[in-house]
DNA sequence: CTGAAAGCGCTAACAC
DNA sequence: GTGTTAGCGCTTTCAG
């Protein structure tokens, strides 16, 4: 903040002998204010440099303007779409955003958590990290009644706005392409099932297994954390099984790719030999060797939807809650391609 | 905001009987308050919920422990990365981050930066958009005397902290390297002249030719905004010279992989016949076949010592500028590795 | 249509 | 070591 003496309201109205609440309400529009003298004031204003003060103005009002974003990283891509989403609808709706990253750690969420409340954020838009397991901190929230959106990773026991993508239909849309393809045995790399987004994908394509008759194998269904490594590791394990899957679907694009490369390492061609497909169409899943299919999260609309909902919030008060079911979108391209039949379904 | 009446050091100080300024001075550890009337005070306020208002201090303080972050754009991977950088430590440090996006508009710049200003940030991180071509905007922070530190994309004629990356450098070491792998004629596809960044790098290509007695044909500089498209149009037109080039240098990861797709569509062998480098080491330049060759730009550590430099101004007020340049680091990868020789020199 | 006065919650001289 | 007082810059009753 500068030192030397901003000019105020109060400067102004000396300028002009008039009151700084004259001045103050002809800044803000107030329409009882007339015409001219309206004109006038803002022409002074501008002619001593006069910007307002939104740290008193913020004081006054008990509103900070300020809406708080916590994500697990900040240069995922996905991530970072939502955050891009929420400071489009956020700046245009004259609310700052302020940033912070939980590196995925339960303990510096909880720190962050309670800093952005010191901070009085008018609300708080979080995707939780994955090994978060208590909510106290969160339950502070809605207890003194800020608003509070999830995105992505939301938790079930708190009562709130939510905005999730369809991660059931996902999985099941991704396994139905699979099968329509005609690969038979279909593997699965998940998530931490604690984490209801892999949680719903895996029981997504457990339905669609079901739904087309296929026998559902537990031997093909492995769980970790879908790091690079985790990928390749996957793929060791799986291929050694005494009867292999012929398909994987992978819980994320990381791990989709690095089980690519290690299968191809091994002289499997790919999707003829054996088909792959990931989730959440990171940007090198379309420009990679072949490209990987995959399911589309619309990161920055959830982003813009986050952003819409809590500014609701925030200036209605309104007190229902809603989960908003972001549609995905299977983006079928060459690691799962052998050019049968069509879209899925 | 919460609108329940939040507990105040005043409520604090009733329910102890003592002044709200002996309550200021114990929350703020000042050590004329002794350690029991400390302990008491921190307990009551403890079981009375009570959180300090920010906003309160702020104003009375006239400081905001607001940094601000301005980028092009946020889901791009080198910026978030910086974002990210800049975030962890001035979290440290007890700031907190603003981020805004110009979407490499110069008007959504003005915009976003003078509601900077009035925000009352104590410093300013910003990347200036692509074609930002008045810096008032930014010379008002000079004048006023908020901290300004530029980052990747700086003003030369504004004299304030620079944190960059060494791209004349990075442009000469990539050049040299293409030579070093027999490459014969070397093409450039370089980025908006007007930005320090692209200028560098393309005088660090013209340098490296001169110093290895290669002739700098400027038939084989194309200067575009380096979209996807661009890359594609550039491909065009180099190989459709009389004399095309055998190796381009291209100014960023995305037109390098744009031409690059291009040209084996054509039926070029990669790096045989072309060989191919970018700049910026996207996270697809090392995943996509054949991967790209390129020039690590350290984000997140632009981002920390960004935060580092502008908190030391915040603090301390003084006035001296640096620019501080960080290296890049080669990485050859397929794209243009013929097995030739080592690493450049 | 405009002004006077009080106060948002906190801090910092200045007293004692 | 603690209390009194004033004020950061703005908004908002209440009066007129």
């Amino acid at each position: 903040m500068n030192k030397n003496t901003e000019p105020t309201i109060h400067d102004i109205a000396r300028e002009l002998n008039i009151s700084a609440s004259t001045v103050s309400r002809a800044l803000n529009n107030n329409p009882r204010i007339s015409l001219k003298t309206k004109e006038k004031i803002k022409a002074v204003a501008d002619s001593m440099g006069y910007r307002p003060n939104t740290l008193a103005s913020n004081l006054r009002n008990k509103k900070s303007n300020r809406i708080g974003i916590v994500v697990p990283l900040i240069n995922r891509h996905f991530f970072s779409s939502v955050i891009s989403g929420v400071e489009d609808v956020a700046y245009k709706a004259g609310y700052n955003v302020v940033i912070s990253q939980s590196n995925d750690l339960a303990s510096k969420e909880i720190e962050i958590v309670h800093s952005m409340f010191t901070n009085r954020v008018d609300g708080l838009i979080i995707s939780i990290a994955m090994q978060t397991e208590n909510f106290d901190h969160l339950k502070l929230f809605r207890k003194k009644h800020i608003p509070l959106v999830f995105f992505d990773r939301a938790v079930p026991e708190i009562e709130t706005d939510k905005i999730v993508v369809d991660d059931f239909d996902g999985g099941f849309r991704v396994t139905q392409h699979l099968i329509n393809q005609g690969y038979k045995r279909i593997g699965h790399l998940a998530g931490p099932q604690n984490l209801r987004t892999y949680f719903d994908r895996k029981n997504g394509y457990i339905e669609a297994l079901k739904q087309n008759g296929v026998f559902y194998d537990e031997s093909l269904v492995l769980v970790n954390t879908l790091t690079s490594e985790d990928g390749t590791l996957a793929a060791q394990q799986l291929m050694s099984l005494q009867n292999p899957p012929d398909a994987i679907f992978c819980g994320n694009d990381t791990t989709a790719l690095s089980l690519m490369i290690y299968l191809r390492d091994k002289g499997f061609r790919i999707p003829q030999d054996i088909g792959i497909v990931g989730f959440s169409n990171e940007p090198f899943s379309k420009v990679v060797s072949p490209s990987i299919s995959t399911i589309a999260q619309p990161g920055f609309e959830m982003g813009q939807k986050a952003a819409e909902l809590i500014i609701r919030k925030i200036e209605n008060q309104e007190r229902t809650y809603q989960t908003i079911v972001l549609p995905t979108e299977l983006i079928i391209r060459e690691s799962s391609d052998r050019g049968k039949s069509g879209q899925s379904q």
